[in-house]
DNA sequence: GTGGGTGCAAAGTGTTTGCAAGTGT
DNA sequence: ACACTTGCAAACACTTTGCACCCAC
């Protein structure tokens, strides 16, 4: 489980949980401590191995009553590959909007954004007349760089912006 | 179950089984028949029930085991809403690359294209060495029509180009 | 004190698979 | 004939839930 300079999306969600009445237990901190302590995507029974090394109390069935809290928040994004599982990704508090390529050479998930999908909302609200409320998009690519001499940067950047 | 003029959807099929060297059973017929005659996107359940009404004999096992033949073709498109469940599209046959938007208002679904997807293909490849090969794209929307007399244009376009 | 939260295990839900019998080519 | 297919039901993988006890507020 890589670290990560704890930022305010922790606090950004006790402050959601506080606004609902809802109570901080010792179970949730663990979760919601390991949650934006990683930068990665998770599946539950990862998450729930994680949180159970910061406190052994923690049960799957908690880890599955705090992730929909989670993803209400608007804190932590759910996604959907081909996967039976969900992945769950902390990175939305501080970019709300992204989307993801999965390298078929690597496996490794690349987060961007781009201007272009704003623009194209643009023209959806005009040909279409729909007023575009939230987006998700996946690609898969292959990684060019790998035909060259030199290789996959695999090990540099995990998250790029295309702005 | 809605009907339309069969294309070479089910023809190009078939050829590709055969290509494969599998066999043309009557529980297969029945199934691509359904696939084929619908625009709708179904789901593993509903393909069941809908090729039962033409062959009892299909089971639940052979449309599961069919499906994936189905998506392999690349004819019919495999799609990961929120939902726990696929949805599968047969409109791939007609166009490979289309994507999607949930009407938030009245849950109808309306696919769409835009030379922009492609332009950020090559944006991608320009800024992250990544060549993409697949890309799928969800958004839900409020209709903007419905706020105006006049009201939301339901029961028209199920699909729409915004090439 | 009390209403929400918890662990456990059982139940759900959607999908996959082992097996013996059936069938297209 | 042979290998691919099939239906059935059991098995799977992931997630949800009923219940009695617990604890944050």
């Amino acid at each position: 489980m890589p670290e990560r300079a704890e930022k305010s999306g922790k606090e950004r969600f006790l402050h959601f949980l506080a606004g609902k009445r809802l109570r901080i237990t010792s179970q949730r901190r663990a979760i919601i401590d390991t949650v934006f302590a990683t930068e990665e995507h998770f599946t539950a029974e990862e998450l729930l191995e994680w949180s159970r090394a910061r406190d052994h109390s923690v049960s799957r069935a908690t880890v599955y009553r705090t992730l929909p809290l989670l993803t209400a928040s608007g804190l932590v994004g759910e996604m959907d590959f081909g996967k039976n599982r969900k992945y769950y990704d902390p990175n939305y508090a501080d970019r709300p909007y992204h989307n993801h390529i999965v390298c078929l050479d690597c496996g490794r998930i690349v987060e961007f954004d781009s201007d272009r999908l704003a623009e194209l909302e643009g023209e959806i609200r005009k040909r279409l007349g729909f007023s575009v409320q939230s987006r998700r998009l996946y690609m898969s690519a292959s990684c060019e760089a790998l035909r060259k001499p030199g290789g996959c940067p695999r090990r540099q950047q995990t998250a790029a912006t295309a702005h």
